[in-house]
DNA sequence: CGGCATCTTGAAAGAATTCAAGGCTTGTGG
DNA sequence: CCACAAGCCTTGAATTCTTTCAAGATGCCG
């Protein structure tokens, strides 16, 4: 199992450039301007992050457990969601690569929430500058308030807006930004991926029935917006004429 | 008109003790607890607000206004919404007095969303931490990410959780604890109050109906839960045996 | 090649929405 | 202070949609 996880670990840093190692500043990460894209010019905060990974199905936290700070996604898909006192699970958040989870456990010493691997994955951890006796490190919350205020400005408008069929579309969409490899077949641009999550918790995080979900991806596919097979997608770019 | 407006804030002040003039350090304003509850001990951060009052229907802001900064309601109710490209209010929130808004805009330049009094308002102006040339304050900036984080652990609880009279029935008591004033009737206690927004308003936040809001309070009143004339409302405690 | 979880589809039941119309509040102006 | 008008609230009935229930198909992992 440990050599299991090696194995992966190899893989996906060949795979992504992703330096194997601890302790890395983000300044010298390839990745810096997709996970940073607030830093503005003349931004010198300098970030030291420690990197781990969680294999598919793992837990980075639950209820209760130890704040260590919030988290950035490095590959992989990590859902966030809580349990209700009925039982159900409300999915807050599919978070991919570059998002930035545990925002909202600052002020707190526990988690409240689930947060579990989809995929196998790679973090990064930020140092928590709200926590007693932290290092404190110039200029981290600036930076951090300001990826709050981003994320209170765009996180907002993912919310089911009345039809399921719109606004399965705008999730997807959305996934496909930060998942999918673009491609053309016949002329056409598609961007391609494989979805990291259920059909279900696609429902439980936009609010319908597992069954409602799969009718929305079938009629985007009856009206040609996508092609599916099973979590394998593609989206279409609806045909334009020659401008 | 003008007149008005002072009568008003006279008015206010008088009745919550809020200090009439503009500049005032929070630290030595009577409200600071409520407007600044995540100020831990030994917080020494030095805030300046500046206060403002904004008549019932005006706005705080809309869309493609320039940024000034965050902003406490101090009281009355703030409505802030978007308008979507089908013309659809969607709204994210009613904000109430010692709610902070305008976090979502910390980033930009120009505001997004729309921001309308329900009331006649008494506002406290914050300063930008991330704007340019801005001159900056000691510990703002942790201190509104420390609000931010909170923002972000509790508003997501607020959505619908697909029943309309239990999503009502959180609604008002959420306004309830910021609005309401206690008072005990038949060895009753309820928590009264007048609803500043509309049940179209209501309806518009949690994603039903205008009619779908009316008949889920129909259905609290004869459950017992509440009791209703118009926007006057009073929040029944439920009866229990003695213990 | 199983076995299990996920996905899909149909039919019936249940709810919210829509449409329509009447009653009530509230604020304004006389 | 009263009357009026506009907006808001309420209610009913029909429609439309999602959900639920059930069962079969598919895909995936060991």
């Amino acid at each position: 199992m440990r050599a299991a996880i090696n194995v992966f670990m190899v893989a996906v840093s060949r795979r992504t450039a992703f330096p194997p190692h601890h302790g890395v500043e983000c300044r010298r990460c390839p990745c810096q301007s997709r996970c940073w894209p607030d830093a503005g010019a003349g931004d010198e905060t300098q970030i030291e992050v420690g990197q781990f990974a969680v294999r598919s199905g793992d837990f980075l936290w639950r209820p209760a457990d130890a704040v260590a700070g919030p988290v950035i996604v490095h590959s992989g898909c990590v859902m966030v969601y809580r349990v209700s006192s009925t039982g159900d699970e409300d999915v807050l958040q599919f978070a991919l690569p570059g998002d930035l989870i545990g925002l909202e456990a600052l002020a707190s010493s526990r988690h409240a929430l689930h947060a579990r691997a989809l995929d196998d994955v790679l973090c990064c951890r930020i140092p928590n500058p709200l926590a007693d006796g932290a290092t404190q490190i110039p200029g981290l919350s600036r930076r951090l308030l300001l990826r709050a205020s981003n994320i209170l400005a765009h996180d907002r408008f993912r919310a089911r807006h009345g039809d399921p069929t719109g606004s399965v579309l705008e999730f997807l969409r959305h996934v496909g930004q930060h998942l999918g490899r673009v491609g053309t077949i016949d002329g056409r641009r598609q961007v391609q991926m494989r979805l990291p999550m259920s059909r279900l918790d696609i429902g439980r995080y936009l609010g319908f029935a597992e069954e409602t979900v799969c009718r929305a991806i079938r009629r985007l596919e009856e009206q040609g917006l996508v092609e599916v097979r099973g979590r394998q997608l593609s989206l279409l770019e609806p045909a334009r004429r020659a401008s």
